[in-house]
DNA sequence: TGCCCACTCATCCCTCGGTATAGGCGCGAC
DNA sequence: GTCGCGCCTATACCGAGGGATGAGTGGGCA
């Protein structure tokens, strides 16, 4: 069976890489092993529902700044902490930077499968919600920047009529404009392309009110 | 100077409610003080941003608990939890839980102004945001049973005469009801009708596609 | 230079949205 | 019973939406 997640695992202590890549591999989760913070960011990461399982202490670098690092840099993937010698500012810094959990070494293996099954369920749905609005981004890339324009105002409720005087245009140039922004977006309906606009969160046209 | 916020202080020790009661009123925060869980659920709270600083022992029922029970319960105040005695565990429970900060005693006043804060800062989003909502609510509730099917037909994109058939009326039927709804809501276009849909969560009327 | 494309405007025509006016039915409150 | 209200429908009218066809301008690019 071809994998469907995968939990990346970042540990120094090579014990451990294969104990946890055990434990995920008999609950048919795809597995790959990193011995630093370093070695994952250097590997090319299946595109798959996937959480990074991740020790606090690492050589060179510390598991929450990588975790901070991480989200810094765009790389938008659930991490689940561990540690064997951690206090409770590191848990409450690791839980704030948005963590799923946070293990202490040793803890019950089911704790561990609880902690990445939410994790990778969590990155699906961010997939997922990241998938669409991408496409949607595409969409609206494709408009002129004058479609664009008469769409933000449409979408703010305004009248053909009045987007036509706000743009100094005649309203027929609106209706074109209008036209080919909903057949570029494909939206069947006004209704439609307002919702495409609230998920493309652009910036509401303060007209009028 | 009138309160703008107040920090509500559930501690037994009352040395430290002193302590957190003149720290908090040197920044120009209210505060509450209370021995217990109880005390805090017995009180009349201001209608006013506020957030909740809970020790995790108290006596009759631990802080973790009573801040679940709380949010059961639909009391959606910030919390920010504080411990003497705490471990690990204890302090994930509490962030995943989604308090604001997990302070270890002794904290720095700083730490707890900063906690304090953004747990303010918080509510002062919230309580806006539901304020917001609460009104749309009222307006929608005043809808009629019909004006509702309606409106949830055409801002799912149907045409006023689609609508007629799926509801069984004639097309003149749909646009009385149509033009109450927009009325009622106080909506000066679809536009504005359809976010309002979405901001209620309305549950999609799933027609056609 | 020629072509593509975004942008612009016009005229025609049809559909759709929205309001006003007016009437009928059923039900619950007073 | 009468009143109010939600609900349904009809006729008529007008303004807004939107497509088709046609056509002109200016900028970028091969």
């Amino acid at each position: 069976m071809a994998e469907t997640a995968v939990v990346h695992i970042v540990d120094d202590d090579s014990s451990l890489r294969l104990a946890l890549d055990s434990l995920f591999r008999s609950v048919q989760l795809g597995t790959r092993l990193y011995g630093s913070a370093q070695d994952f960011l250097a590997a090319k990461r299946p595109d798959l529902p996937s959480c990074l399982v991740l020790d606090i202490r690492l050589p060179g670098i510390s598991g929450l700044d990588f975790q901070q690092q991480l989200q810094q840099a765009g790389v938008h993937i659930p991490v689940v902490l561990m540690t064997g010698h951690g206090d409770i500012p590191m848990s409450v810094r690791g839980m704030k930077a948005g963590a799923i959990d946070f293990l202490t070494k040793p803890f019950r293996d089911q704790d561990m499968l609880d902690a990445v099954g939410t994790a990778i369920e969590r990155d699906r749905e961010r997939r997922s919600a990241d998938g669409d609005l991408a496409r949607l981004r595409e969409l609206y890339e494709a408009l002129s920047p004058r479609e664009r324009e008469v769409m933000a105002l449409v979408v703010a409720g305004r009248m053909n009529k009045q987007v036509a005087g706000d743009l100094n245009l005649a309203e027929i140039t609106v209706k074109i404009h209008r036209g080919a922004a909903m057949r570029k977006m494909g939206a069947r309906s006004l209704a439609e392309l307002v919702r495409m606009a609230e998920a493309l969160q652009l910036p509401r046209a303060a007209v009028g009110r």
